[in-house]
DNA sequence: TATTGTTATACTCTATAACTATA
DNA sequence: TATAGTTATAGAGTATAACAATA
């Protein structure tokens, strides 16, 4: 019954994230990405030859939403998807020449907007925030 | 030229963001409300008399995003506008008797997420965590 | 039958531009 | 002319359900 008497550290999560998401988003909009597509290609960097429900797992969102973002990568001409001969039913996931130089672009726009994120913060006080974060998220569930 | 050599805590806390405001979102519905409606009663309750430019700005959202927002609410008869006498352009956002059993529902829902998310830390844990938000809401530019 | 991925469709949140009404 | 708000429209990202191909 009593009202709450500390601050809601949700609002406040959700405040920053959608400021530094949106400024993130302008960021690679001027390298002519998009935050969606930035995970698409980090995550099909990252993880060679994975399948895209595993893709879509580590993004975080739906075999059907990474298949549409995968159709724009792909009508873009920054990757191809070809059948995994060993196992039809999957395919392989690969960025195009293109596609790699559109992956460093967009990496150096998030290295330099990572700079800029860090201003005023030492290393320790990063990976304290860092394990608060993760700490967040373990406790809504994340189940990885 | 060399690679990142830390974490990019962009990606942390956009990650972050989305599993806590997703499993937010989800109380909020079990409750028969979304994060946008939350916020808009919460902003309206917490600033009496405050004109909608203001109330979308402190939401951080247009201003037509909020008139759809308020569109909504009205129509579920959550709330009314009124104009106000002393200056005829100007709208009062007032919750209704519906609106305000509403709100102190969401609220209820609200305060359980937030006790929820708070597992594991200690007040200071909190209070390092809120800074480190606001510092990073600093870094990209927040006016206010 | 089970699994991988795609297509079709729709919903939510958001935004911009043009408009109305007040001042 | 300037300001407050609305309407019309659109776009991005996401999701679910039904489907096709493969195992």
């Amino acid at each position: 019954m009593s009202p709450p008497r500390h601050s809601p550290i949700g609002l406040s999560l959700n405040r920053t994230a959608r400021l530094v998401g949106r400024a993130f988003d302008d960021e690679l909009g001027r390298a002519g990405g998009s935050l969606p597509v930035w995970l698409t290609l980090l995550t099909v960097k990252s993880r060679k030859s994975a399948s895209q429900r595993e893709l879509a797992a580590a993004i975080g969102i739906q075999g059907a939403t990474l298949t549409h973002h995968l159709n724009g990568l792909e009508r873009a001409g920054l990757l191809v998807r070809r059948r995994d001969p060993a196992n039809r039913r999957t395919h392989q996931v690969e960025l195009t020449p293109a596609g790699e130089e559109k992956f460093l672009r967009l990496r150096e726009a998030a290295i330099s907007f990572d700079k800029r994120l860090r201003c005023g913060f030492d290393e320790q006080e990063i990976a304290m925030l860092d394990r608060a974060l993760t700490r967040l998220r373990g406790n809504v569930g994340e189940q990885e």
